[in-house]
DNA sequence: GTCTATATATCGATAGAC
DNA sequence: GTCTATCGATATATAGAC
């Protein structure tokens, strides 16, 4: 039986990627040194630049990644779904559990990014945009089948995903809710922001 | 007629103190740099040192006041006002219109609390657990009234906390919505999510 | 109280051996 | 591809003139 896991852990790209996503989500991106960085993945400190060219490719790799990541959760959510009201609970559920499960890539996705250079800052905001037309786009869906109540859309597509985001700043391994709590409060949130007024 | 404009002018801890407010909430505490601070209030680099003993200790003055400021406005909002949905939209309105209005000190009171020393970290985050439970308290008396349906206090005051706090993040004063906008979109979403489901 | 000049430390990134 | 050693730039904070 051939196990891959010692290959996966001993890629050296994954390795810093992993390290570099722990250190921006405690520390930031300026705060943090590659120092900090190659240390965390046990190597010197000039092998980080073996694998990046600079301190700034590496925040746009976890960057560009953890929004494709978060681009697959909201597009993969509704899926088998047929009201309105079942594909946007969903959306929100499995996006702020994604924010709650993976909080340090969600601060570093959520934070950082005004720490890239403009080219990769336009690049991950193409992805942003992304989300959230498929959250704006559920919710005028519902409006349209008189589904949903609620006037504007635009309002409770802003509303639920800045839920969502926020929940990587506040969101602790040791708090009162777990990822799946938190997905469930905000699926039933959503019902009542799109419910009439 | 006496003006004491001129005088709040060239008051240099309050000169100081604004600037650095402006640079932490657009280039984030690590990015900024004293000289920076110093430079946007006029003055040498130096000059930041007869006024504050660090950077960190700047940093701390304005997390206080920002803090202070915010639970007045919690504290102020339901004023005058007699049922407890009225002062719960009252003072989600005005908290969320604060963090768009003050969004610039709201982004260093929420975003740059870490880089607080420990002492002084404490001392702040007792001023955020008194805000928390202004609005936990009304909740909670609005349930007990009757008057909301939610079984879920904490979870109500989560969300409502967090969807105030977030507007200091996404909010541009060249945005959509205007922080008066912003308030009453917020103080019926409040309504909603104390409804019952 | 403000300035110029600078001490001291640490950063991002590179050079060259292996 | 990883290491040790280090360069050049820049940071916080201080010293001392005015």
């Amino acid at each position: 039986m051939t196990r891959d896991a010692p290959v996966l852990r001993t890629d050296p790209v994954r390795r810093l990627l992993d390290a570099a996503t722990e250190a921006f989500a405690e520390r930031g991106f300026h705060a943090t040194t590659t120092r900090d960085i190659a240390s965390r993945a046990g190597m010197s400190p000039a092998a980080l630049y073996v694998h990046f060219r600079s301190k700034e490719e590496v925040l746009y790799q976890i960057a560009l990644r953890g929004h494709q990541d978060a681009r697959q959760i909201v597009a993969d959510a509704p899926a088998g779904l047929r009201t309105h009201g079942e594909r946007l609970s969903a959306i929100v559920r499995d996006f702020a559990c994604w924010h709650a499960g993976e909080h340090t890539m969600g601060r570093v996705v959520q934070y950082e990014l005004d720490a890239l250079e403009p080219d990769h800052r336009a690049e991950v905001i193409l992805l942003r945009e992304q989300i959230e037309d498929d959250v704006l786009g559920e919710i005028s869906a519902g409006i349209t089948s008189g589904e949903f109540g609620t006037p504007d859309a635009k309002g409770a597509a802003l509303v639920l995903l800045s839920l969502c985001v926020d929940v990587a700043r506040w969101y602790r391994p040791d708090g009162r809710l777990s990822p799946a709590q938190i997905g469930d409060l905000y699926a039933t949130t959503a019902l009542q922001v799109v419910a009439a007024r």
